[in-house]
RNA sequence: UGGGCUGUAGCCAAGCGGUAAGGCAGCGGGUUUUGAUCCCGCCAUGCGGAGGUUCGAAUCCUCCCAGCCCAGCCA
């Protein structure tokens, strides 16, 4: 993490940050009296890895217990077996931490309740309101009838408590073949909110839960289980995304028809939805799986372990999540947005060095063959405190290709034959030569000094360029990442403009990752020998990088592009 | 065509009957040994549409239109 990270951002009091509906409603429950302090939860299902989306999540969960001086439990939504893993809540713990938030308590687990779960259905057999259903699942799927027409009652509705309760044991207790039964909650079939047509709330799984082993074989569904989660740990705003509202009858449901004190108050908001990216688990697994990316972390990936290697900041994330608001408006962010968060993160906190990408070498014919001049540089243009760094000026110098032009058009304020152009920290120098290949492309130009320009302007002529450089001798050889989108259309998921819907890896961008060699100045080499977790550098007319935390070491430095500075000459040309 | 929800600038978003905040993007200018940063200015007679109520409507009422979600023994 960097040095210069910071972790409290705005976060504090209940008056920080801009407002919304979610915190004006906590505000007014407070003030009503209604509850005394806030308790939030966020229930991540350990079925994957957390991404961009959860950070949002995150960051309004924890965030509004902050604010408000409440608490925010961590709970592990784990009532589908089958999909689950440990791999999943260990990289969700850290995750969350690395973001900077701490959960209150344990971690907590929705099968830490199972037992729970299975006396209240059973209250809800015994008092009439739930049964076994003996119904195939696709009995049920037609019995529950469509969207525009009711649905009708299953033949096992009415039979007797007793006998739902025993059968209910049996299916404890493993006499029951998968498929074969379930518990549903008795409302209306008829209803037109399609969740309240005899909802199943209990399921067979012979399978092996990842908390609890072999010890249960039935498994409750998520709008059983949540609400009465939320209930027994006394949340009391259970906040959750739009697709859910239709669920919320029947969270208030279940709640007021078993004996349980707490009713939390479910509230729903617009999930973060960012161009250029999927956030749907199951398709970032098939690019994990598929071997599309090299994995979760993946510095492509829109996951926070993705994004961490990439080099964002927990502070960056954070700046994000409050720039784009919270509404129940279902909308669309730029991904620019999160790319100007880190910007506007790093350009504070990111010391500067100078790194040549595309290196064409640059032989200073008037500079003594082995003279080496110690300059010095301040590490950051604003901030003193950053020190200053030393840099080797040589006869050869390596600059970069894009900084020259043959044949240069009047804005074009770099090297080009016959022009001036200043080098970063040091000289002004002049082109006089240009030395092709066969193949005609530039491989080295012959560069003359001016020895009265260090340090000052030049006289009697402007000259506006500065380039930047790295010298031959003392540079260092590093690999440099040059990462962009993953997806080369805003919606890679949806129809083009022909109505065709692709699948979603065709619209992978083919340009995503470009590993290139460059030389790196000495000064930063060193700086991240004696600490290789000083965080991200910003290479000067570039853009933001990081050692990449696998594959870097000291040897051999490999760094990743984070993003690069805004560019306004990219506009001009 | 049932139900739920949402429409304020290119993208987000505040606004809660008293005359359209803010951010991002964009545009113009200034500073600058990073075409970065920073600073200044511009950017909705207009709030999905049409009516209505009112001295006054993005806010209230009526109708209409568009988009999203729901028919897993997933969450």
């Amino acid at each position: 993490m960097s040095t210069h990270d910071e972790l409290n951002s705005s976060e504090g009091t209940a008056n920080e940050g801009p407002t919304h509906f979610l915190k004006q409603h906590i505000e007014k429950d407070l003030a009503a009296g209604k509850v005394e302090s806030i308790v939030t939860r966020f229930p991540p299902e350990p079925n994957g890895y957390l991404h961009i989306g959860h950070a949002k999540a995150i960051w309004i969960n924890f965030g509004l217990a902050n604010q408000f001086k409440g608490v925010c439990h961590l709970r592990m939504d784990d009532t589908n077996p089958e999909k689950e893993d440990t791999e999943y809540v260990e990289a969700i713990k850290t995750d969350i931490q690395w973001l900077g938030y701490e959960w209150f308590g344990p971690v907590r687990y929705a099968s830490d309740y199972f037992e729970d779960f299975y006396k209240y259905a059973q209250e809800l057999i015994k008092t009439g309101k739930a049964y076994v259903c003996q119904l195939t699942p696709d009995e049920i799927r037609e019995y529950r009838g469509t969207l525009t027409s009711p649905g009708k009652n299953s033949p096992y509705r009415d039979r007797p408590a007793e006998e739902s309760l025993a059968l209910f044991a049996e299916m404890r207790e493993g006499k029951h073949k998968e498929g074969t039964a379930c518990v549903r909650v008795k409302i209306d079939m008829s209803s037109p909110n399609i969740n309240m047509r005899d909802p199943v709330i209990y399921r067979i799984r012979f399978a092996e839960h990842h908390q609890t082993g072999d010890k249960w074989c039935i498994y409750p569904m998520y709008d059983y289980a949540h609400c009465i989660s939320d209930a027994i740990e006394g949340i009391t705003h259970s906040l959750c995304s739009l697709e859910f509202e239709d669920h919320r009858p029947l969270y208030d449901w279940i709640l007021d028809n078993i004996t349980i004190e707490c009713h939390p108050q479910q509230i729903e908001f617009a999930r973060l939805n960012p161009n250029y990216m999927i956030t749907s688990k199951r398709k970032l697994k098939k690019l994990v799986d598929g071997e599309y990316v090299s994995g979760w972390n993946d510095p492509r990936m829109p996951t926070i372990s993705g994004l961490r290697r990439r080099g964002y900041t927990p502070g960056a994330l954070r700046k994000f999540c409050e720039a784009t608001g919270v509404s129940k408006a279902n909308g669309v962010i730029d991904a620019g947005l999160l790319e100007w968060a880190i910007r506007d993160d790093l350009d504070s906190s990111a010391p500067r060095a100078m790194c040549v990408l595309d290196p064409i070498k640059v032989t200073i014919s008037n500079y003594d063959e082995d003279k080496v001049e110690n300059l010095e540089l301040s590490a950051h243009p604003k901030d003193e405190s950053f020190g200053k760094r030393k840099l080797n000026f040589t006869k050869e110098v390596w600059i970069d290709r894009q900084d020259f032009m043959e044949d240069a058009p009047k804005k074009f304020f770099r090297l080009a034959p016959g022009k001036e152009v200043r080098l970063r920290g040091s000289y002004i120098i002049k082109c006089d030569e240009v030395i092709k290949n066969e193949q005609g492309e530039v491989v080295e130009l012959i560069c003359s000094y001016d020895p009265d320009t260090l340090g000052k302007k030049p006289e009697g002529r402007k000259v506006k360029g500065v380039i930047h450089w790295a010298d031959v001798k003392s540079s260092v050889p590093v690999e440099v990442r040059l990462y962009d989108r993953l997806f080369s259309v805003p919606s890679p998921e949806a129809a083009d403009e022909n109505g065709v819907v692709k699948e979603f890896t065709e619209n992978l961008n083919p340009e995503s990752l470009k590993v290139v060699h460059g030389y790196l100045e000495a000064d930063c080499a060193e700086k991240l020998k004696a600490n290789p977790e000083i965080g991200a550098f910003q290479f000067e007319r570039e853009g933001y990088f990081v050692t990449d935390s696998i594959d870097s070491s000291a040897d051999k430095l490999i760094f990743n592009k984070i993003v690069s500075l805004k560019d306004s000459w990219e506009k001009v040309k």
